[in-house]
DNA sequence: TATTTTTCCGAAAACGTTTCCGAAAACGTT
DNA sequence: AACGTTTTCGGAAACGTTTTCGGAAAAATA
């Protein structure tokens, strides 16, 4: 198990280790025998290099750190297979930490993979998360930093966004074309960006048609099914049903679609359902969720590149750049009034 | 952003580096005040341990790889998540790799991480996975290794692992009571030994019965939805409609679903479905499907207790653990003929 | 032949730790 | 006072690389 180290290659062929570090990293100064010579028996003595090492030498670890707020919808494991995608074509290798939705989780990880040596990161912030100032730090001091859908405005930093308002906005004209006169939103917590956008969208499309929204209408609630589920479940109690629902993500929508079967309500006749962020089981469900689809793939990806970017320019001037990638509506049945 | 070392400390009081060492890691050869003045020094600095130095030093890491087939299917998400709660309490961190379901992919996951110094890895195999001399080569070394779930019989170290003969005989024999005399199985690759088990548990329950299995019943596929979905189709245009299918994993059973509702066949009525690795959709999908509950977290959790029993013990005896885990038959519509 | 240039290689430093070894000082015992 | 023991600290090696510097030998030039 014994690791061969460059010196043992050194030993044996009676060179100076410098020579071999020379050889095997195909260097100018060495003589063609020498290095095939030296290539040879490294082969043949089965060493490959030590990385820890490498990165304490270059003080950079090549691996980026990513930290999300939970694993458990699907949105986030297909991010983090974009951003694989990218990164591991270029030798780098990704530290991936959960923060639970805690901002104290949160603070923990990032300092951890910092003090890891990580090359970069990238970020998605807590529905919690109030307080970046640690992070705002890390970015002001030349930290390579991407954070991606939930970010903060105090974070001047590279961010791959999606457009929340413009689909929030499509999703929710498409509920008041079908003749929804009543619709709630299920939004997401106050501190996200993201929540506000999608918030606003509702109430603009809502202006564009003259319809008045009561605060009533607007219901906090949170991103897993167990949210969408007590939510609705609270409403049914108050006799308080609307004609439709535009959820901020599809486990609310999936929940509350649970709490008004289980109730005997009929969606989309008795309540019309539009979910966020398509997962894969919207289209898999009774009825099939109508949902905005969101590129998780090339949010990684671009993250990702964005990050790399960051990282090869050094000390270049760093100019952070703001993506705002593109969606879709996928239209189901789940929001159909008239068939 | 420059990181503050332990010789910057040192410099600072006057002290030589060993000194500080000492005081930090609160070892014995140290009067007391010096050590409360270095530590709060080290404090006011801003100092924070370098791993990548100690790593070098200790020749460890303190990180686990996690090498899995894929990360699209809810499963493997969901077993992470226990690792990283057993592993994190530790001090540990998780490196994960995705092989895309690919031998070679995985034997480079495999090598990367070695070289890159865990101290332990977290393995499930891919489905093409035949060849294992070179994971077996470590085992034989010494180096720790806990493989979940996809395993080979080649592999002698500790294994943690689900029952699949005996859950495959219960769901399968709750399709024979249930009055289904054509029952198709939509299995797994052959060289994973859960794709022989659970289909060995699908025969014996049938013998149990006393019923025939043709050749034909038994259809190798694949374990994503698309798998489910062509072969099912294919059935189909061959006119070769079974009156229940249990399929190896519940992404292939519902694309088998997705055919056959696609095509005008009722669920149960015409075919009942049942599936394998409950995952969160199995409950809301039309009709709920009637599936075999893995303990995703459990599994995680258990994998990551004997790594890190293994990593710990260092020149102890090692003895290979199995650990087989319990699971669950949870019923639901898909497969409940008579109401 | 003498001088310069080029080619090739070894020595050593550096990255930030930890730890072994030994030295100096303090202390206690005869 | 002489000696042994303990406490406290500094020096240096070690982990495995890469890279700079310098020097010897070989080759090229004068």
């Amino acid at each position: 198990m014994k690791h061969v180290t460059i010196k043992d290659v050194a030993k044996k062929l009676n060179l100076a280790i410098s020579t071999v570090s020379r050889a095997l990293n195909d260097k100018y100064d060495i003589r063609k025998e020498t290095r095939e010579l030296v290539l040879q028996t490294a082969q043949e003595m089965g060493y490959s290099p030590n990385p820890i090492a490498r990165h304490l030498l270059k003080q950079c670890s090549n691996q980026i750190g990513v930290v999300i707020p939970e694993f458990i919808n699907a949105f986030f494991p297909e991010v983090i297979i974009g951003i694989q995608e990218v990164v591991q074509k270029e030798g780098y290798q990704i530290l991936i930490m959960q923060s639970y939705e805690n901002a104290e989780n949160e603070l923990e990880n990032i300092k951890t993979l910092e003090s890891n040596m990580v090359d970069g990161l990238i970020v998605s912030l807590t529905k919690e998360t109030k307080d970046v100032t640690y992070l705002k730090k890390l970015i002001d001091n030349g930290f390579p930093i991407v954070i991606f859908n939930r970010t903060n405005e105090l974070l001047k930093t590279s961010t791959v966004l999606f457009d929340d308002y413009k689909w929030a906005f499509f999703a929710t004209e498409h509920l008041i074309l079908q003749g929804c006169k009543n619709i709630y939103h299920f939004m997401g917590t106050k501190n996200l960006t993201l929540s506000l956008n999608r918030k606003q969208g509702f109430l603009d499309a809502h202006k564009k048609y003259k319809m008045e929204v009561l605060p009533s209408q607007i219901i906090e609630c949170g991103f897993m099914i167990h949210d969408g589920e007590r939510e609705m479940e609270k409403l049914i109690q108050s006799k308080d049903i609307p004609d439709a629902i535009f959820a901020a993500n599809d486990p609310s929508a999936i929940g509350a679609m649970k709490a008004l079967k289980r109730n005997g309500y009929k969606i989309p006749e008795d309540v019309a359902i539009v979910g966020f962020t398509e997962s894969k089981v919207a289209d898999l469900i009774d009825p099939p969720l109508t949902s905005v689809a969101q590129p998780t793939n090339e949010i990684g990806q671009t993250a990702a590149r964005l990050l790399l970017q960051q990282i090869r320019l050094k000390e270049g001037v760093f100019v952070p750049q703001t993506i705002v990638l593109n969606g879709a509506l996928n239209i189901r049945s789940s929001s159909l009034k008239k068939i």
